[in-house]
DNA sequence: CGCAGATGATTAACATGTTAAGTTTCTGCC
DNA sequence: GGCAGAAACTTAACATGTTAATCATCTGCG
């Protein structure tokens, strides 16, 4: 074990202990870092031995779940900035993972779907993904875990967080 | 709402949509992602102006709330990964924010500790940082809060998550 | 003593997060 | 029709996440 150091005072302005902040156990924000880590933990391995990060696999399961889709509207559905967005398609469409092209009405807008190709990908990837989630669901409560889903979204409402990971609400 | 596109089929693979895939909405790393990422919307624009990143403000914390600590020690506390530690510790101790030496019973450890400068640094941003977590908390319920802080912490320990972000189980 | 293996920390290399700036294409309005 | 401003991406630039490799030091053991 590591017992935890905290030595004696040497250096500087350590007199004045007094930091006027709570503790990183009150931290909402470190709570759910920990949290998403320890789940992720769990996924990372089966998603890597597949080729894929969390990223890829969140654009390949929501390109899966519709015909086609827009690029911002796939931001908004994938949660992702739009540079990161950007070269990550870049990257699954050079994979052939990913069909791209644009859109006859607007060309500025890009329309994308799910190729055959990484239609296989997933259905290699997801049977382990949804015996891990149901691993977790096990050892968490499926009851419990419903309550915390639901708690997090009351959160995000609560906090007025409907928009993508970007769109500062001052414009 | 913006209307969720979802065109009649054109692409590929798109008649077997039978993906064998819960939905994103019920995605606990999703939620957990989104969760986080209202709350700390919140507190980047605070942060950012001072000139310090949401990680760089956890070294901070963490370092206000000791003596002294060694590096191995600090990446568990502030949950960071070795090599993110190394450089954002390289760019504190230029701008002099924190005060760093080595151990002289054991020269391979970096003990670190906050300057006088990092504390008036801290001094300056708490307040703030202070209030918008008790907006937060004020919107959300402060009893509900605390019941989901339990909550994520029963999450990580079911999963078994008390280690440092990295650290794999298969040493 | 001296060397193999463990440990603490950094560096390397690539992917993503984050903000700002740039490009192309549309839209509204004159 | 044409131009200003908006919209949809993309690029750029820098910080961090993530894994692997490297470097220095220490520890155990012969």
């Amino acid at each position: 074990m590591s017992e935890t150091r905290a030595k004696v005072a040497r250096p500087a302005a350590k007199d004045a202990r007094k930091v006027p902040m709570r503790d990183f156990s009150q931290s909402l924000p470190m709570a759910l870092l920990r949290a998403r880590e320890a789940v992720m933990r769990q996924f990372r391995p089966n998603l890597r031995q597949h080729g894929l990060t969390e990223q890829q696999w969140r654009i390949l399961r929501a390109l899966a779940a519709v015909d086609v889709i827009e690029v911002t509207e796939l931001a908004r559905v994938a949660f992702l900035l739009g540079p990161s967005l950007s070269r990550i398609l870049r990257d699954l469409e050079a994979r052939g993972l990913i069909l791209r092209e644009v859109d006859s009405r607007d060309m500025r807008r890009g329309v994308l779907s799910i190729s055959s190709k990484g239609m296989k990908l997933i259905a290699q990837v997801a049977p382990s993904s949804e015996a891990i989630y149901a691993s977790i669901a096990s050892r968490y409560g499926t009851r419990k875990l419903a309550a915390l889903h639901k708690m997090l979204g009351e959160l995000e409402l609560s906090i007025g967080g409907d928009l993508a990971p970007d769109d500062s609400g001052d414009g």
